[in-house]
DNA sequence: CAATATTATGCAATAAATTGCATAATATTG
DNA sequence: CAATATTATGCAATTTATTGCATAATATTG
């Protein structure tokens, strides 16, 4: 489980309500790690426990109170021991090659617009992940270097997104014939 | 949850025991869905107690027996109805981009030989890919025409790992400045 | 001939993720 | 001004996935 560690790394850079670290998971960070606010909060707790993490009751005007987390030295001990640890690599569970390896059963029209339905979303992410990118490269030379590994997730991101398209590509033109 | 489809799928393509399911994950599948022994037991016992496979005892010579499964016609319904039905894109959580992100932290060249790790297993799982392509492309025309959409799912596993190989080269040459 | 790998199956416990439910204030859009 | 979206939090139940344990026969390698 890297939930836990992916919640530290982020509090590493800054401290962070549990509604910003969603927003990080669904933005920027979203192309490397998913999950549900319930999860998030959830987690939060359980870090809490462990005292990984301290928080703070913060008052906002015209808002709902929020809990500001901060990673703690144990926290950061921990972050540390994990990321000398090897992990697995990633393992694929996509249910739309499921479809498609499945696709001579069924409607392959129906599975073709399904396909198109997936480039659009996919094409969108592509754009959100190249204008950060554009951010990313209008920053001066000291800030860029700064932010070098997170830029890299960026990358994987990007060129992750334009091969899934090089392949959809590949795939449409087959059910085109 | 499509653990249950994936195995209709292939159960629709031939009978097999959950051991023989176990090995197309592991080997001509695996790039596409994950799962272990005892998932894929399990599963198989649910879809009987569903009715949506049957099984027969074959008993062999020289091994234990085992239970050849076949997928029912109410099975095959069902897999007709979720193909049908839209599935979201694929989710990503990666923890060795959750490391690389946190990379600044932690010690660098131990998180670089940790990405030349996975660089030598992403090879190594791109050359078995390709091996498989060459049989495909081996065949006679009408097998290469009756198995075009499994070899999608196979595209998409090498056009994916060449990506991911591109990025790790990218990511290589930043860890060496 | 001993050790290891492969074939073959499964239960039980734990961990993790998803889904449903629940609240509540402000902001924005039509 | 009503509807919807956004900000903000969380519990409970369920579903899924992983890990540990367990067995047992044959095949292969050193």
């Amino acid at each position: 489980m890297s939930l836990k560690h992916a919640i530290l790394v982020m509090l590493e850079q800054e401290p962070s309500s549990g509604y910003d670290l969603l927003r990080h998971f669904r933005g920027s960070l979203g192309y490397f790690w998913n999950a549900k606010h319930q999860q998030i909060y959830r987690q939060l707790k359980q870090l809490c426990d462990e005292q990984l993490v301290t928080f703070e009751n913060t008052s906002q005007s015209h808002k709902p109170d929020k809990k500001v987390y901060n990673i703690s030295s144990k926290g950061r001990e921990e972050l540390l021991q994990w990321l000398s640890e090897p992990v697995s690599p990633n393992k694929i569970n996509d249910a739309l090659l499921v479809k498609i390896y499945g696709a001579e059963l069924g409607d392959s029209r129906n599975i073709e617009s399904e396909l198109e339905r997936h480039i659009e979303i996919h094409e969108k992410r592509l754009n959100e992940l190249k204008t950060i990118e554009q951010q990313y490269e209008s920053l001066p030379e000291d800030k860029q270097v700064a932010n070098r590994y997170p830029y890299l997730t960026l990358r994987r991101g990007i060129i992750g997104e334009e091969a899934w398209l090089q392949w959809a590509d590949e795939a449409i033109q087959l059910f085109k014939k």
